[in-house]
DNA sequence: GAGTGGTCTAGACCACGCC
DNA sequence: GCGTGGTCTAGACCACTCG
């Protein structure tokens, strides 16, 4: 019989929805509504935390809490580990080693990941099949000067990422995404013409403020990125 | 000199990056961590439920709080409002009407909106611009049986996304992203070659169950939506 | 059964930011 | 100044789930 955070999150979700407060108009205080519903602040707090957290309101000291004038912001999208991804969908999974070599960083990638200047790079680049079709492809290059025990790592059965899973604990990541042409290999690669456009993630990764990694993965043709909120 | 929940955060974060808590690996208890803080259960709480917010840990009841195995999760792209973001990078904005009419929902429409046949809806076309060059091409339909308002509505000055956020307090939202090639007309709107590969964001809005609205938008050539985390 | 997280309470102090 | 949100505390009860 009691009121539950949950419980105030969705009433004033309720009303947010349905229109009776508007975008823009001021939300009662925390301790009005607290005594509305009667509970405790902190618990009328935490639905009211969630609610900024979800995009809905805006709050400030003293100025209160308004619902927000535009309240659709922002869109999580998973980024699940590949082979999840496609198990997932009830296909089977395939890895495939196409190529790899230790080189000198290309300047581009000195540039992209601030490496000095003769720093070494593995470079790999693998594809992922799902039920027997190309499904990415990977173009990925690990930094050697601070994960020297990959240039010797065996990447023939096991994915780079999974690798790296075991190697760094945690990091810090910049995710861009794109549209890009097939060229000549990727075409070859993922079974698509040349000029195809494909949808390309591109992630630098860092620990501790060090290059880690740089990926490219492109999708097949007509791979579509979803969610829903 | 509290310590606060940001500190207990911090502070576990750290030794997970550092590895000193691997991936997998036990945390202690909310009772035991509350003891070596110094502080209240509810504060260690705090702490770890942002954890897991991150994506950092996973938490069971009586079988305890771990570190996640595979600790990149999900990424958050923020979805502004293209006025805003286009001023935000300190370019001038514009926008133009297209085309604009009112037609019997097509086939691929009624399908993905679940609309019944025959229904209604207004077709309309859109530019946006960032410093005189096209940024992003928008089309949009509106369910005319949930909004019949919009039958008459002038969209000549005012974009179709601020329109409807006066119209509809807050929606569920379905997102895609996907890269497509420039069809001529694309071509001709977003100022770049027929088959060029650009990338294309399709939003569809229901409100109560009931669809408000799809859009496509189709971002200029070599557009990239990035985030960190 | 018992340990762990999930949540609520009642009270308190503080910091920010309008007025 | 002073109202509002931000946070901490100490204690409590509960729900889940592992052994």
């Amino acid at each position: 019989m009691v009121t539950t955070y949950r419980d105030i999150k969705a009433d004033i979700l309720g009303k947010i929805t349905r229109g009776e407060w508007r975008p823009g108009s001021l939300i009662p205080s925390e301790l009005e509504l607290a005594e509305r519903y009667g509970s405790a602040r902190a618990t009328v707090n935490r639905a009211m935390r969630e609610l900024v957290e979800d995009g809905l309101i805006e709050r400030k000291r003293k100025a209160g809490s308004r619902v927000r004038l535009s309240p659709l912001r922002q869109a999580r999208f998973d980024i699940p580990v590949i082979q999840r991804e496609i198990e997932g969908q009830g296909a089977s999974y395939r890895y495939a080693l196409v190529h790899s070599e230790v080189v000198p960083a290309p300047d581009w990638l000195r540039a992209r990941l601030g490496l000095s200047d003769g720093a070494e790079v593995r470079h790999l680049v693998c594809l992922h099949f799902a039920a027997g079709a190309p499904y990415q492809h990977e173009d990925r290059w690990i930094n050697l000067g601070l994960l020297p025990q990959a240039r010797d790592a065996d990447f023939s059965a096991q994915a780079p990422t999974e690798w790296l899973m075991a190697q760094i604990p945690f990091s810090e990541v910049e995710i861009g995404i794109t549209a890009t042409a097939a060229d000549g290999d990727l075409a070859r690669h993922l079974d698509c013409a040349p000029g195809d456009p494909l949808l390309q993630v591109e992630r630098s990764t860092r620990w501790e403020e060090r290059a880690v990694t740089y990926v490219r993965l492109v999708h097949r043709l007509g791979y579509r990125m979803t969610t829903r909120y």
